[in-house]
DNA sequence: CAGAAAATTGACTTTTACGTAAAAGTCATT
DNA sequence: AATGACTTTTACGTAAAAGTCAATTTTCTG
């Protein structure tokens, strides 16, 4: 039962173009299989663009997008490759934590002015 | 006591280029004071690029984080102001959490890689 | 099987966010 | 007065990540 997605039906469920994701096959990001010439995506490739435009909304480049798609690629089997694996993992995950610090900070100070808002309209109504 | 910063103390802190705070005020993010025709930085431009940085780790535009510092500038007198302020903030907020969530899955994900690493690494400890 | 619709490649363009180099000006020390 | 560390402006350069356009296939549909 292999279900295959045509490049636009994949544009349009994800919002990108066709040349976006031409352009993540060209960088080794994705593999779709080919019937001719036509590339036929399946729902391991669909998965993967999601993780890649995940990675692309958090502000990774294409670059550390590959670094963690090949993290995810599961891991080797020699005890050297697995530590350094490990140490790539670690690596990600502080990335990750400033940035999850970054926008807590950041939604802090827009409660902040959020609140400030409410204040003045308050202030306003009674008429101040 | 007005302690002045110059471009380079700045640069030094924060591990950007002089041409990056340049561009930033070129971008009308930052203001510098002059004195003569160089930049003094006070306090309240090294906390604005503190948050600039921030909002570029995050991976917004340079168009995004004048929008964020907009926000902070202040609520403004009017009502309609008020309300279209807070209907920005409630965007950004959106945006935010989305990225929050993003960061979250890479987390366990990143978190199932780790324990699979961990668990391969026994197996070749006990000999398998 | 024709014709529309979709997909392909390839070349060129664009935008963003700075980098880099040139040519001076500033300032504190020696 | 000279050295050296910074700083300035102006201008062109560049890498990343697509967008756009044109010219062809290929595939689907009636």
């Amino acid at each position: 039962m292999h279900k295959y997605y045509t490049i636009t039906e994949l544009t349009r469920e994800f919002g990108v173009s066709t040349r976006t994701l031409r352009f993540y096959e060209d960088e080794g990001l994705i593999h779709p299989e080919r019937r001719g010439r036509t590339r036929l995506f399946k729902a391991s490739d669909r998965h993967l663009i999601g993780e890649i435009l995940r990675g692309r909304r958090l502000g990774f480049t294409i670059a550390e997008i590959r670094e963690i798609i090949d993290i995810y690629k599961g891991p080797p089997g020699e005890i050297g490759q697995l530590e350094l694996m490990m140490q790539r993992v670690a690596e990600k995950r502080d990335q990750l934590n400033q940035k999850r610090k970054d926008i807590e900070e950041t939604l802090s100070e827009l409660d902040n002015v959020d609140e400030a808002c409410l204040a003045r309209l308050a202030e306003l109504r009674v008429g101040s």
